[in-house]
DNA sequence: AGCTAATTGAAAATCATTCTCATTTAAAAT
DNA sequence: ATTTTAAATGAGAATGATTTTCAATTAGCT
């Protein structure tokens, strides 16, 4: 099933999924789409509750199924919050780090990374071998920052 | 109940504690205990199952409640894997960013902070006001790479 | 030693995630 | 366009993780 028009983020997934061998499925297009459109970190249940607005029934299991899929793939990253939660925001493939807005959730990219240039000194001593990182950066955005 | 012996760490979390006016029971301290010795992240089930090795019977929930308590106070850190799964480590207190095995999940402290000296430009740009932020380094410690 | 509010343990309740399997569907082949 | 087939889905059951409840216990005062 191909719509008409589809938005790059969709075709770009859609690619990545046939490289893959795996099928560009409604439900799938839908999930990056949501994704994509919202520009927000959001939960599994809000996931369900857009795709479903957008295509009537889905499984619950099918957007879990989506959403490891996703990150394996890189399409998504999941975000961890202070509070203890975590969320999916849409993240096309390259190196980015996220920033998140804890009042509303909203998800801006930053694309230097704060980690690239460090000078792993002091781990290399203990014997590491660093091979990823996780960078987040915590705040509020304009809005929530003039909301408050 | 007060041990003869202590070692700083259970001291530490012994005042912290008080300062709070909340009580350091036995389960509190064998927490500590656990995750101060182990020199790894665990899992809850892991340090309840410690836990229960040095106390008998302790109930879960107390362990649940404890680590969240911890997390709050800043005496424990919660770490999230690549792999999806999450665990605890112990942490006193100063701005101090871990690096995690993936193998061993041991964990391994680096003090000097990548984002500190970090130019925020691009993403102060969008507005944003940065609060806090959160970094983790992974890959292989010095025994697992040689065992691999 | 006695008092009291904080903490605990055990089980139930809730919430999140994964699994199973019969049915459907995307994409390749005809 | 139809057929074919492996991959994917939906529904609900099963599992697993976390939280809640409440009566019983305990740390830290006097």
């Amino acid at each position: 099933m191909k719509k008409d028009f589809e938005s790059t983020q969709e075709s770009y997934a859609r690619e990545i999924l046939r490289e893959k061998g795996l099928k560009s499925t409604v439900q799938r297009l839908a999930v990056v789409h949501v994704l994509h459109t919202s520009r927000k970190s959001l939960s599994v249940g809000e996931i369900h509750d857009e795709v479903k607005k957008m295509l009537g029934t889905t499984g619950l299991a099918t957007i879990y199924r989506t959403l490891e899929m996703f990150e394996d793939l890189g399409l998504v990253k999941r975000l961890h919050f202070p509070d203890g939660g975590h969320g999916y925001a849409f993240s096309q493939g390259e190196h980015v780090h996220h920033m998140v807005c804890v009042d509303c959730r909203g998800v801006f990219d930053f694309p230097e990374c704060p980690v690239e240039n460090f000078d792993y000194a002091s781990v290399e001593k203990q014997g590491f071998r660093v091979k990823d990182h996780s960078v987040q950066l915590f705040g509020q955005c304009v809005k929530c920052a003039e909301a408050a």
